[in-house]
DNA sequence: TCGGACTGTTGACACGTTTTAATACTGACG
DNA sequence: CGTCAGTATTAAAACGTGTCAACAGTCCGA
């Protein structure tokens, strides 16, 4: 393996590697015709600049950091490609990292990120625990949280989750659902409780009893945790109508109550949450809430780098959407 | 932003800076009560090794790059779920790259793995033009084609799409159908032409001519393309079945076909491939082409790091494996 | 007591780039 | 012809880690 560096550069185009460094960073600063005669030494030998040196000498690298909580959720599939088409303008790398609902998973990430010196950090967390955050911000790596609100001192683009599961549940419950049950993932991430609160907010104007809405709690926010869920529903006697924290449990769920031959929306209205592209080729189309979500991410990849070109001007903003209610046939 | 590096870490500490790194390399070289003491003034100075430096210093960093075609398509999901769980064992990082079927970006994407000195790289090309990966190979960066058989000198892990083509024609031919369609991505795409070639095979086999089976191209294989194609389809006038490249462009077909009011399967037959989660939960559950998905992700980075880590003793494999047909409501 | 074998630790250098202050060069003008 | 302003280039010093040869310390057997 033979390392082509700037100096070999330099050597063939008859100049100082200062010089060759220059045409890769400051075009401008050098003459037109040795800066052809760099890159033409460049191109003959192959050569391609070494980004940790790079790196190691900048004290940071041209790289972000991505920690979402599921790759496999067309949700944060959605929110990366927001997040890429800003940075692949500014000619940055994303890292994308998947801490699977997982703190322990989520702090090995962040251990990882922290080592590659990235400039800043997208992340939403997998839990209240933001300590670990904080000590990267000492670092001097900015932090933006994604779908997660934050109190101040820190920027997050986020949806109101609250008012979600209250769109979800208002609208179960003028359909006439007299029992219904919340399907969600561990209790432990903040959109679960968000949204069960937004649940309980329209039991309440809607003058019902909190014990009208069970909680079917699961360990993963995805289909088979759906199905676990419709499992232990049909065990337990079914609901009149069903909440799901995301669309791919609610998936999961439709799957299972099909299978044991419950109807829906006729014998269990179903309504989910992301309204995912899926959800509406379902085998019954998925009500759902709708989230912006690839504006999410574009939004809060230009708060970060913003913070990143000018951490003492740049102020601090907590950006809040408004989810927004999508009736399909699945709760008709 | 204080950087505190293994200078202070072995001051405090007591020692000398290459002790410090070797506790940090091979803690094993090191007495216990050396060792201890390092790694309390690690925490208490929230010591984080800066891995620009270690990469510089050893000339390669622990990160492979994985290149996709679509990180939307779960298929390659599945493939990076596989991957990571091997490589996570070895603490080595995943660097994820979109090529987005495009040879443009794909070349962006090398580049930047190659100036981040990857050990390896797992790659799905965007077209039939290798020299780039040459060139990566000759820098020393092993290289796994995924989901592409290669000829010799490389390794690769693929999946047969000659025979999964031909699997899924000759299924829609014993159900009776006589005229088809293939709605399939750019040409460019290995995968889309093997598919087609498998088609024809299945054609000649059961004595049609070739112009039973028409082309539809679309320039993106996901739901939009699905949709597009159909529209096509619409005017054209429509054939007796279609087979899809992948189940998103089916999906996306099945859609727009539902809603012109054609029934699947009773008007035209359909079928996709690769088997994604979703399409056995949508609207007509989706026959398709399975494919061990996670497995060839798995292999693939088993291959890669073994390379790696015996670039001389190393033999290159082919690994092919065979597609499997799943019939659903679609084509039944 | 001495030599030898072994274990633990050290110091210095190298990795490839960026940057800064200094130097060489080019005309233009007095 | 000398000076000056401005531009183009250079040399050298970092950045933080890993490695390796050399060195100190310890223990054992002779």
């Amino acid at each position: 393996m033979v390392t082509v560096g700037i100096k070999e550069v330099a050597q063939r185009a008859g100049v100082s590697p200062g010089t060759v460094s220059n045409v890769l960073n400051r075009p401008e600063r050098v003459a037109a015709t040795t800066r052809a005669r760099v890159q033409q030494a460049i191109r003959e030998l192959g050569f391609v600049r070494n980004g940790s040196a790079a790196t190691l000498r900048a004290g940071q690298s041209r790289a972000i950091g991505l920690v979402v909580l599921d790759v496999g959720n067309p949700f944060f599939v959605e929110v990366a490609r927001g997040v890429e088409d800003v940075v692949s303008d500014r000619d940055h790398a994303v890292i994308l990292c998947n801490s699977g609902e997982s703190p322990g998973r989520e702090a090995r990430n962040l251990r990882v990120l922290a080592e590659q010196r990235v400039r800043g950090v997208l992340i939403t967390p997998a839990d209240e625990d933001l300590s670990l955050l904080e000590d990267l911000r000492e670092r001097g790596v900015a932090v933006v949280l994604v779908d997660h609100p934050a109190t101040g001192d820190v920027c997050s683009v986020s949806v109101d989750d609250v008012a979600g599961g209250d769109l979800a549940v208002t609208h179960l419950l003028d359909r006439g659902a007299e029992r219904l049950a919340y399907v969600t993932g561990p209790l432990g991430i903040r959109q679960c409780t968000e949204r069960r609160k937004g649940a309980r907010r329209a039991l309440r104007t809607a003058g019902r009893p909190a014990r009208a809405l069970e909680d079917v709690v699961v360990p993963e926010m995805n289909a088979s945790g759906g199905r676990l869920a419709a499992e232990k529903l049909l065990a337990g006697g079914l609901p009149d109508a069903i909440f799901c924290a995301n669309d791919l449990l609610a998936l999961g769920v439709l799957r299972a109550l099909s299978q044991a031959g419950v109807r829906v929306p006729d014998d269990v209205a179903l309504i989910g949450y992301d309204d995912i592209e899926f959800s509406s080729a379902a085998a019954v189309p998925l009500s759902s809430i709708r989230q912006p979500t690839y504006q999410l991410g574009k939004i809060a990849t230009e708060l970060l780098l913003e913070e990143c070109d000018d951490p003492r001007g740049h102020a601090h903003q907590q950006i809040m959407f408004q989810p927004e209610l999508v009736v399909r046939e699945s709760s008709r």
